[in-house]
DNA sequence: TAGATATACTGAAACGTTACAGATTGCCAA
DNA sequence: TTGGCAATCTGTAACGTTTCAGTATATCTA
């Protein structure tokens, strides 16, 4: 099933895809010369080059990337390493889109690998770097002493982490400063006469997790407040449990009279937990959420908002490892955006 | 800059990942011959296929990508085309989970190929096709008269889209019964004595905006109820308009005593919309809506809804797409999923 | 003038895989 | 004994790219 019948050498005609070899063969150059035209190499002369650049847009060359894969060993591939049953929805493809965007702009093509509840967490990170399927990785889910970070940089891997670390190392990330969310959130509740407070945590265990306790320690203290223990559930628990647990809550005696969550999604359970006990949002609680996408205020109109910005993050994340792969330094790769506006800022030297 | 001075043929030794040669030199066979006993091809001898298969699995061999690819065309690759700006947020990772659950226990990867409100629709498909960069593609905001989908099948590209066209081509798809959907929700506010219905309709233009209207209008005759129109508004408009548009609905003389969303997020703004004209849910007017993550119930308990599952649908198009890829009937991999139970049914023969 | 040096270009080899077209062996029929 | 044939296995080439080690020509230096 030979496609055309044709001569061993001498021709590259109307097949389907141009490659260098037809490139080579319209400009009646030798395809090193053309493969070196193309990307600009000093020692090809300046009409040759643009000589070949021409012929090379007229026909719509494209570089084949398997065959640049093979040679190079680049993939033009970042992978975005997903959690398949724990991640937020809007979550996720706010930041699909936010890595998009960057990437659309590059050779490089977004693929996603997924890893679920029953596997291990650095088996995707292993297939990645063993099989060397991608140029760079983002992850999220990050811990103080996360092993897929350590895995990656004693191997070389370039990559980004959505959440700081805590392991002496260093690395490209992006975070939100949930220190300074949970500061603002309990300042907020604090001017409203909120004196106990509760606090709807991440999952122990990320790193963010303490991040979000001692900004809220930290406040609860400045504005002389007080908590009411609230660690049985985090956001990582369902609906419903945080639902009833907040129920339960809010009928005992010293109950709280405002909340600090760290989820949307969690917060209409907390929500629903309030009104459940007969209490009233806004008239007996208070609760500060942070959101991802618009929509709390419609839920209740009493609802103290933050907003966090993923696909910022996305975004931010994807500049990190490009950068990282262009060689610039791991330590000028990260990135802290503040709660409110969706600004980012800090970008430290190393 | 060689990483080890070697000799030329007879060496296979300790580099970093193994290929057809190490494992030829390892059992003293031809690359050849290894190439095809890891393929299970019948003129290798039982044992030795056995043999060779085993030391592969000891060492952990795993294909090179690109040599593949280079040789086969075959990329081993499915692509989800998705819209950046208009997709709605727990669909797009839904679908992808789905589509993920599906490619996991396959070589396939998941590309995300993006494209957005400023480009044709065509061209994330063009590329694709052109430079050959997936062996299937998945597509959704399927219309009538699609051409992407007219294109794929002209150019033999297999893929499958959410949602049916109606061009008289046959493709494997995977779709919720809208029309279904809207019998269902109307018979619902029939039952409640409701009979002046309103319709907030998917964007004209999507396949699946005349199944639901085609379903509306059907159940109206049915139930005996009349439409209040509601067209100058789709889910696909911001939160804002549809809103004050449902607000300025709601304070006209002739005004619905029910409404069908197809959209949980477009019901939100319906639901502020009907209560910013001092209107009470489940009093004055109901609200059937589709949903696709079971939070609504917390948002208005009195919220009528129909379960939508997308991550069933991302599992279904995965599965059709390689059925296609596997030389399947495009007419046999053609699914649709009902309202209420994510039971799919209805694989048509062809 | 001879030699050196810079400039512009080139062929061959290699990345890992598979397809094609043999090669080698043993066995059986004539 | 010979030829044929089946059963196994093998080398070579090719996919498209980049890198290495050149070659050829023109230009400069002494």
């Amino acid at each position: 099933m030979d496609k055309q019948r044709r001569g061993k050498k001498e021709e590259a005609s109307a097949q389907g895809r141009p490659t260098l070899k037809t490139l080579a063969f319209m400009t009646g150059l030798g395809v090193t010369t053309v493969s070196r035209a193309l990307k600009d190499a000093p020692e090809i002369g300046a009409e040759t080059r643009r000589r070949v650049q021409l012929v090379a847009k007229q026909i719509g060359y494209r570089p084949n990337r398997a065959g640049v894969r093979l040679r190079t060993g680049r993939t033009n591939v970042i992978s975005l390493v997903l959690n398949t049953d724990r991640e937020i929805m809007s979550f996720v493809s706010d930041i699909i889109y936010g890595v998009s965007e960057v990437l659309a702009e590059t050779p490089y093509h977004l693929i996603v690998t997924p890893y679920s509840r029953s596997q291990d967490p650095m088996e995707p990170i292993r297939y990645l770097v063993e099989t060397g399927s991608a140029d760079g990785v983002i992850i999220s889910r990050t811990q103080p002493n996360d092993p897929r970070a350590r895995y990656m940089l004693e191997h070389g891997m370039p990559f980004a982490t959505h959440g700081r670390t805590d392991m002496g190392l260093v690395h490209p990330y992006h975070d939100f400063d949930n220190h300074a969310f949970a500061i603002e959130a309990v300042r907020r509740l604090a001017n409203m006469g909120r004196r106990k407070l509760a606090l709807l945590s991440p999952p122990p265990g990320l790193t963010y997790y303490s991040h979000t306790l001692n900004g809220f320690a930290d406040a609860l203290s400045e504005v002389g407040a007080s908590e009411i223990p609230f660690n049985t559930v985090s956001i990582d628990h369902s609906i419903e449990q945080i639902r009833s647990r907040t129920a339960q809550l809010m009928r005992r005696e010293n109950r709280p009279d405002g909340f600090v969550s760290s989820a949307a999604a969690a917060t209409l359970a907390i929500v629903a937990g309030i009104e459940d006990a007969g209490l009233k949002l806004g008239r007996d609680v208070d609760v500060v959420s942070k959101q991802s996408s618009d929509l709390l205020h419609l839920f209740r109109p009493e609802l103290l908002v933050v907003n966090e910005n993923f696909r910022l993050a996305g975004s931010e994340l994807a500049r990190s490892v490009l950068g990282w792969i262009g060689g610039a330094a791991p330590g000028s790769l990260q990135s802290l955006s503040l709660p409110g506006e969706v600004l980012a800022y800090r970008r430290s030297a190393d």
